[in-house]
DNA sequence: GATAAACTAGGACACCCGTACCACTTCCTC
DNA sequence: GAGGAAGTGGTACGGGTGTCCTAGTTTATC
């Protein structure tokens, strides 16, 4: 939460800290800098001078941490998911599938449509996919995890496939909460009873 | 088809077509350069000058016929949508639902991918997302039609998410076909048998 | 303490961008 | 036919981009 993590000090450099453990610190902080503004702004906000900026650090550095735009993107993205999946398992243990619409309405909405830009953009880019492969993966998994059935039901894919064109539509088209909340319960329902 | 719809013929002016005509082919053949750009490179591949080049018109045409690249944009995305709805409803009428997959398999993926690139992007512009929900609401219509259920049926809305998900799935992650069909006989089944 | 390695910081390069400008030609209206 | 509007095409401007280069500083290893 410091907004200066790693702010150079030109006249007091830092004496209780390893050099190594800074640069670390510095990669995080350009890292979280990316997230950020990839959230905010949107795919083409990523640029390296705002990444650098964002983290109160020389242009140069991004370059000299990552050796490409491409590669700061696709760490990013896997950033993002691994957090993004860690918050929504964290909510759906204690609210339930059914308070999803809740989680949605409260969440940023500019970061998930971060992600889903970063998304949608992994299907030109061979390594950004295997970490979109992943997302969808660990949102099935998580899914068949709150119903009780094993990763491979095939109805909790189904059920996935729903809750993503839900979450994806509220995100993007901005419907009416409601709807969302009674297709949903439909969609548990639907997918719960007929054995 | 052609090639150059509208190459300026500097040395043999057009005779049996008043400019105004030239003028609406000029700007059918910009729109069109930028709808391909779109579904060729994606969103940043759509710039003046390369959409000035594709239809073989100098770069100041794009303003003129355009405001801005905005506009540009927002009409390439309405028209892509549009042709998609048609193409989509006379496939769905010929062959049926449960041959999507098929129509999947052989339709331009990166077309499909401008298409849903575009879609996400329009959570970030209002102009969009009125097209955006122009295109879910026409996606859901033809489902309904489909089924032979009322518009509103939340049944083909459910079905439409399943759709959804696996046509996008399909489109970025480039999923094993036999596993999106599959899925999507469950689905139909689903929303069709348990009343 | 010397030497190599890692890191920092600023600037420069070449490129592409959206848009504006300005002569010029062609067409439509009076 | 005259004059204004519409359309055409080449170019210039200011700005932002990714990446590279280089000189300086700090740290780790011998």
């Amino acid at each position: 939460m410091n907004p200066h993590p790693d702010t150079p000090q030109h006249d007091t450099p830092p004496q209780h800290t390893t050099t190594q453990a800074r640069a670390r610190r510095r990669r995080a902080a350009l890292l979280a800098a990316a997230v950020d503004l990839l959230t905010e702004g949107g795919f083409a906000a990523v640029t390296h001078r705002a990444v650098a900026h964002r983290a109160h650090l020389p242009l140069a550095s991004t370059t000299y941490y990552f050796t490409s735009r491409d590669q700061l993107l696709a760490e990013a993205f896997a950033h993002l998911v691994e957090t993004e999946l860690r918050t929504t398992r964290d909510w759906i243990t204690t609210h339930g599938l059914t308070g999803l619409p809740h989680h949605l309405a409260t969440a940023d909405r500019t970061r998930q449509l971060g992600l889903w830009e970063l998304y949608v953009h992994a299907g030109r880019d061979p390594v950004l996919q295997q970490i979109a492969r992943r997302w969808t993966d660990g949102c099935v998994h998580l899914v068949a995890d709150t119903l009780g059935l094993p990763p491979t039901d095939p109805r909790a894919r189904l059920l996935y496939t729903t809750l993503s064109t839900l979450w994806l539509e509220h995100v993007v088209e901005q419907r009416p909460l409601d709807d969302t909340r009674t297709l949903l319960t439909h969609a548990i329902e639907n997918t719960l009873k007929p054995p």
